[in-house]
DNA sequence: TCTTGACCTAAAGTTACTCAAGGCCGGTAT
DNA sequence: ATACCGGCCTTGAGTAACTTTAGGTCAAGA
């Protein structure tokens, strides 16, 4: 499929997409006669996947690294595997932080409001 | 108190406190008959909420017009309260995308499983 | 007295996009 | 046939939010 539908399928726009291919975040995107980019499903669930990771916080070099390791094969699935395991703590880590903000929001409107009865 | 105790504090980095006070997003803040930063508590508050609000990913500018009704005082809460409960949509809105991440996660954990045993 | 450490400013550098300029190409309306 | 449109292309400049660097002041300790 073409670049716009690999975009509104996986998240990202297709500027960010062209991005990406250009640090090499994203392998095996073939090319038509007319030049245009195709995208296979395979490369739609990759896209798709980097985009979960940016949204919740994962900084480009490790999606550089781990893009690197998807580009080899299945020899370095356990080291994908500790990369995805590293974000999930990250994940709960932000979680926290989410608490921790709602706590603090809840007091200042708590406060705001007795000024404002 | 100076820079450095308002940072520690804060959770702000230095820089980003001198940064901030640059794009007037932190009211108030007097210096001593030396030229340095004198913080008061009411400005560590300030910051402390400042940190978990970019934390959290408020941008800039709403940070900017927060910062900028806090300065006009207590006439302005109301307005300051709906930021604050704007912001509590979005925290909420990213603890779905760290949940739907979550299951993604999940679920490529899995096939690297299948992979590996 | 010399140096160390914390502070200061202004300006350049970095990250991760995002947008703009200019161009190619296939399809459709005139 | 030709004019125009939309979608793709590349390169390069622009932006946001810091972060680092360069260069300087000043008080206190060895």
């Amino acid at each position: 499929m073409r670049i716009s539908e690999a975009a509104a399928r996986s998240g990202l726009k297709v500027d960010t997409i062209r991005y990406y291919e250009a640090q090499r975040l994203v392998p095996n995107v073939v090319r038509g006669s007319d030049g245009h980019r195709r995208f296979s499903p395979e490369n739609v669930d990759w896209l798709t996947l980097l985009y979960w990771l940016r949204e919740t916080g994962m900084p480009m070099k490790v999606m550089q690294r781990f893009a690197a390791l998807y580009a080899q094969g299945d020899a370095t699935i356990l080291d994908r595997k500790s990369i995805l395991l590293d974000h999930s703590r990250l994940l709960a880590k932000r979680r926290d932080d989410l608490d921790r903000c709602d706590e603090i929001l809840a007091r200042k409107l708590e406060i705001y409001e007795e000024y404002l009865q």
